[in-house]
DNA sequence: TCATAATGACATTATACATGTCAATTAGGC
DNA sequence: GCCTAATTGACATGTATAATGTCATTATGA
């Protein structure tokens, strides 16, 4: 019977947890571009054209899921801070391949770097059974709370 | 070695989860809270005041963890909606206990259980211990993150 | 009592987006 | 190939959520 009552508030309890989590997340990725040129929004584009190659615009917005007009206003200073370069794209003429600079890529490269060391030294504090438990839970709630969300008028 | 590698990325995976489950959070509350007169940001007073009881706006801001003067607009919101009263502070003569009133009390009653319902239909998809272990990965990864972000410049 | 701090109120600014519009252009159905 | 509908970049405007600044008033406490 405890657990009954406990469980939901545990999990409601979690939910709320990632306003803070998100935050110090924030706080601590900006603490690591003090210096560099970079802002958070410039970090993000660098990051996908990393992991994913070349991309156009409305690509890189799907991937960061908002809006088109935002990123491009993000892609535009990482092209004026020389981060990134416009390349042909062979498949629309009219909407460039952003890719990575030289510089961008060793900025990017050095900055994911010192993130995963930080990561690193924070997880020797877990088991990897507990991450990967904490990783699949939050997926699986946030994937949950969309449906509920969408569902019905 | 597989481990050594993997583990850093899992939580890094973990964090960059938050803004995910947050926004989905915050759509689902948005959700529940149509059709009454209550805002997200109203709903986050009137929840402290139904868990702590009475207490004057400073106190409030402390708690969300934001400026007094922005929490002062939020609970302006929630007295002029009729859901809280002010009442003399015995404590300091200027800055009134601010305190549910029956209609606020049987809103946030009757929004919080609905959504602690949400929260018990959710929670069946996994075990206590999931659930306990998530909380408990996440809770310390923010503290942790919040003390690299402020030691040192 | 008197300096200092706290408080409510109000104004300004910042951030991180969403939304709307438009001309140019491109892709796809025919 | 042609024509319509969709896509794209560019720009303008709007909005929600705060942070910050300031001030008059009033407590507080040494």
């Amino acid at each position: 019977m405890y657990n009954v009552i406990m469980k939901p508030k545990t999990l409601y309890d979690l939910v709320w947890t990632s306003r803070p989590l998100m935050q110090a997340a924030e706080a601590c990725v900006e603490k690591g571009l003090a210096g560099t040129d970079l802002t958070v929004r410039m970090r993000a584009v660098l990051e996908i054209l990393l992991s994913d190659g070349e991309l156009p615009v409305p690509d890189i917005a799907a991937k960061l899921e908002i809006q088109r007009q935002y990123v491009q206003v993000m892609v535009n200073e990482t092209l004026a801070s020389g981060f990134t370069v416009q390349r042909p794209n062979p498949r629309h003429k009219r909407s460039p391949l952003l890719a990575l600079t030289g510089q961008g890529r060793a900025l990017i490269d050095d900055i994911l770097q010192k993130e995963m060391a930080l990561m690193t030294h924070i997880a020797t504090d877990f088991t990897d059974d507990d991450i990967a438990t904490a990783l699949r839970v939050v997926q699986a709630v946030t994937v949950k709370l969309k449906q509920i969300t969408d569902e019905q008028p």
